[in-house]
DNA sequence: GCGGACTGCTTACCT
DNA sequence: ACAGGTAAGCAGTCCGCG
């Protein structure tokens, strides 16, 4: 065994560097100077691991594939999996022989001509293979153009693809091209055997495979598809060790956040809590500060340890953390690890003592994988879909409050004023909640962590940092590779498929999308919602949509023209995105979703039947989105019109097949439409004929006791049966909205609730007349308070970019910023309206003296008319007349 | 110098 | 860095007005 020091010495056997294959010889001409290309790169450079302090066993497993990897020192892709028993991490290299590579469809001869590419130090061989060209639908004779390093391919200014005139999957990350070529599911078990690694079949019953056949129908398009999936689905997810940090740093000045790049103050306080109920806290002894009495909420049995040198306090932590697999924090990325790392070079402690690898925007670290629970929950996928938009607000208190029912502890003084007690105890709290957000719901979002890595073949570090875009383009790519598709570049599908026919009826955007039916204003009672069922993905698959089958190269196909548009559909072969969205929308209609919630099933089966089915309602609520996006690299505008265009289709013909079947429609938001009064039986035949003239399934949604529509789309306001209520867009429940005025609308709508009949409103009527007076007067006596009075609006932006025009909000927090408090995108203002120059002032800064209750007054009216309006109430009427109206 | 009509900006929502 | 459509409030601009 080698005698290697530092990192590599816990390597059992070290990796063999790659060598280098002769196929193709390749003469030595002199090399250029290299140059790294800065950060403004679009896509992410490797990151540098060099030498890991990892297991690297020859026979060993199964392990569960958290990362793959690339290893600059040895030029070698590598994994890292988790082993359940030793709950530890272990690490299997490359010994496939595999290496960079991209496409250029030049043939050798040729490519021998261009003195630039033979003379570049990182190119290996020329081989030339055969691809499936879906753009041409043609076999198309390309080189494979393979090179000794990552780097050779991308990333510098001389990289062989600044060199080839046009060059294929030259831009797919290399540990990504690992994981496609080498059909490494991240996510799944490993096994290694004489240091192969070999996928751990995961034995599916087969009467299950025979349910699931049956369920996604006879003629089932997706039989291979299925095979490759079903694994990936009903393989269990192990519980993995873990632990969260959080720590805290002297702050002399409230209000300040620390610099995580310059580590200026002191770190006073370092908090690990582990899966395996391991606690601990390392303290930093202060000369000012007293220990002070340990807090009641801090558990007996966490340890406590001191330290009198903040370095030995870093050290200790770096090891302690280095104990654990998974290293989970809240913004660790930005904050956490970004300081630990800055403040240990700071005060000296050697690169190579640090487990953490920093770059621009990420935080990684070498002995465990960093899942920054604050990038995840920041995704709009993960929060509009898999948390159904619970957490309205990406902090940590927000989160916690919505998905565990604790927030942060308030502190009632500033950090540094804290004694050493409490602020390890403050440090403790921030910690356990940061890990219990990865253990709710048993495990909830592990396992959907590692469900969404399996579907988009994507290590936990690039799956919990990346957007949905980012998923579906890998999991693309991967689809493309496995078929021996070439893998298109965007310019050519923007070239050959063009741009939008169809007209928005927003500015400034691509092309026309849904249609929303003008409400029908008033009280409707029994009113049913019929709605298609996941439209966009049916109409993905039904209509065989995909960027090679829209505006596909036969000429016999152009007849098959999409409505609205000249856009026609290919009628010869199955498009590729068509199959993919197609199957996973199956499988989440006809499988997934029935099986959540069907009671003869185990509790534990039941709950990730229904974690599944979450995790691939996220891919296929984006599906049609991404085609609309121009940074997602098979954008291609006909396909996001064309399906929008068939969803316009799809609405108007359901609409016109009710009226024709003496149906009243009162409304209608781009898959949906409202139902006066309709017969079972109307409802039947409607839906039959949806089935077979759209090839779309369209469902009862909702009933309603009643609904109340003013003239405004996408406001309303509907009672179920059982009284529970459904407010969509109401001003009311907006969260910007002031307390009081949420208040009193809650109280409305709890008074509409209760109307059984016609006859109940004019009680409802009197009821809500005297809410909307009280809360009025209230107003004019100022009896709110100054916090009950506040907005709540988001910054989206930095303040000075603000530029255009300045919005109240941003009135206010300049206000704010002027009294020394940092304000940062995503922060949330509280302001009052009051009299006087701007008319604003944050809540900290305001009194109630300058409220302005007419400003006030007028808000309250508008937040009731919306319903007001619906159901037939004068807002002046109830309040009377009022000022100036009194003498006109 | 001021107010109404208008457009544009911004946020938060719906599907 | 998934899309477009809608509401609401306010900022800013232009124009007319003895």
């Amino acid at each position: 065994m080698s005698e290697k020091v530092g990192l590599l010495k816990y390597m059992q056997k070290e990796p063999t560097p790659k060598k280098e294959p002769s196929q193709e010889k390749i003469e030595e001409i002199e090399t250029e100077v290299d140059e790294e290309v800065s950060g403004d790169e679009e896509e992410e450079v490797e990151v540098k691991f060099e030498g890991l302090p990892y297991f690297c066993p020859e026979n060993y497993g199964p392990g569960l594939v958290l990362s793959v990897e690339y290893d600059g020192k040895s030029n070698l892709a590598f994994a890292r999996l988790y082993d359940p028993k030793t709950k530890k991490l272990f690490c299997w290299y490359d010994n496939t022989n595999h290496h960079p590579y991209c496409y250029s469809d030049l043939d050798c001869e040729k490519l021998r001509q261009n003195k630039k590419l033979m003379s570049h130090e990182g190119l290996l061989n020329f081989e030339e293979v055969e691809k499936y060209d879906l753009l041409s639908d043609k076999t198309v004779k390309m080189t494979k153009i393979v090179a000794k390093d990552p780097l050779a391919i991308g990333g510098k200014t001389n990289s062989i693809r600044e060199i080839l005139p046009k060059a294929w999957e030259a831009r797919i990350r290399y540990h990504d091209n690992f994981i496609f070529d080498r059909n490494i599911i991240p996510g799944l078990f490993y096994q290694i055997e004489k240091g192969n690694i070999i996928k751990t079949t995961t034995e599916i019953p087969s009467p299950i495979k025979k349910q699931l056949e049956t369920a996604l129908g006879e003629t089932n398009k997706f039989r291979d598809v299925l095979d490759e999936f079903l694994p990936l689905f009903l393989t269990p997810v192990p519980d993995i060790k873990r632990a969260a940090i959080d720590i805290e740093v002297y702050s002399p000045i409230q209000d300040r956040i620390p610099d995580s790049s310059t580590a200026e103050n002191q770190v006073i306080c370092i908090s690990i809590v582990s899966s395996e109920n391991e606690n601990r806290i390392l303290l930093l002894r202060r000369e000012d500060v007293e220990a002070g009495e340990r807090p009641k909420g801090l558990p007996q049995d966490v340890k406590i340890e001191y330290f009198n040198s903040e370095p030995q306090m870093l050290k200790r932590a770096f090891e302690a953390m280095s104990e654990y697999p998974i290293i989970i924090t809240f913004n660790g990325d930005n904050f956490d690890l970004r300081y630990l790392y800055n403040r240990a070079v700071r005060l000296g402690v050697k690169k190579e003592e640090i487990p953490i690898i920093l770059t621009n925007e990420f935080a990684y670290m070498t002995t465990s994988i960093h899942i920054d629970l604050y990038r995840f929950f920041h995704n709009r996928s993960i929060q509009v879909y898999a948390f159904s938009d619970r957490y309205k607000e990406e902090t940590l208190d927000a989160i916690s409050k919505a998905l565990l029912n604790v927030g942060k502890l308030t502190l009632n003084k500033s950090i540094h004023k804290l004694s050493l007690l409490e602020l390890a105890y403050y440090c403790w709290w921030d910690s356990q909640v940061t890990l219990k957000l990865t253990q709710f719901d048993g495990n909830l979002v592990m396992k959907l962590i590692i469900l969404l890595m399996r579907i988009s073949r994507l290590s936990a570090e690039d799956l919990t940092r990346q957007g949905v875009s980012s998923w579906i383009k890998n999991l693309f790519y991967y689809e493309h590779r496995i078929r021996n598709y070439l893998i298109p570049l965007p310019e050519d599908i923007n070239r050959i498929k063009g741009i939008g026919e169809t007209k928005a009826i927003i500015k400034d955007k691509k092309f026309r999308g849904a249609i929303v039916v003008e409400p029908e204003a008033g009280v409707h009672f029994n009113v049913a919602v019929l709605d298609f069922a996941s439209l966009y993905p049916s109409i993905i698959k039904e209509y065989n949509l995909s960027y090679e089958t829209v505006r596909c190269p036969h000429p016999e196909c152009r007849k098959n023209i999409v409505p609205e548009t000249n856009h026609w559909v290919c009628t010869k072969r199955n498009g590729i995105t068509s199959i993919i969205i197609g199957f996973l929308r199956d499988i989440r209609v006809k499988w997934f979703k029935p099986k959540s919630k069907d009671r003869t099933l185990k509790e534990e089966e039941r709950i990730w039947n229904s974690i599944v089915e979450r995790a691939l309602k996220v891919y296929l609520n984006a599906s049609y989105g991404v085609f609309g996006a121009e940074h997602f690299p098979f954008y291609c505008l006909p396909v996001a019109e064309s399906t929008a265009a068939i969803g316009r289709y799809a609405i108007q013909r359901a609409i016109g097949k009710a009226k024709s079947l003496g149906m009243k429609i009162i409304y209608g938001d781009t898959d949906s439409v409202f139902i006066k009064n309709p017969s079972p039986q109307s409802i039947e035949e409607l839906r039959n004929w949806s089935k077979k003239e759209l090839q779309i399934d369209l469902e009862l949604d909702k009933e309603y006791r009643y609904v109340a529509l003013s003239d405004r789309k996408k406001n309303y306001l509907g009672v179920f049966r059982d009284g529970s209520v459904d407010i969509k867009g109401l001003t009311g429940k907006k969260r910007n909205t002031p307390q009081f005025a949420q208040e009193s609308f809650l109280k409305m709508v709890e008074t509409l609730s209760r109307v059984q009949s016609q006859e109940d409103f004019d009680k409802a009527k009197k009821e809500i007349q005297e809410i909307a007076r009280t809360c009025y007067n209230k107003i004019k006596n100022k009896e709110f308070s100054l916090e009950e009075f506040a907005f709540h609006i988001q910054i989206n932006k930095p303040l000075h970019s603000y530029v255009k025009t300045t919005p109240q909000h941003v009135k206010a927090a300049r206000q704010l910023t002027k009294n020394g408090k940092e304000l940062k995108p995503g922060d949330i203002i509280s302001f009052v309206k009051v009299r006087g120059k701007d008319g604003v002032r944050p809540v900290e800064l305001a009194s109630k003296e300058e409220i302005d209750t007419e400003k006030y007054q007028e808000y309250l009216k508008s937040t009731f008319e919306q319903v007001l309006d619906a159901i037939g109430i004068d807002f002046q009427k109830i309040i009377g007349v009022t000022r100036l109206d009194m003498w006109v």
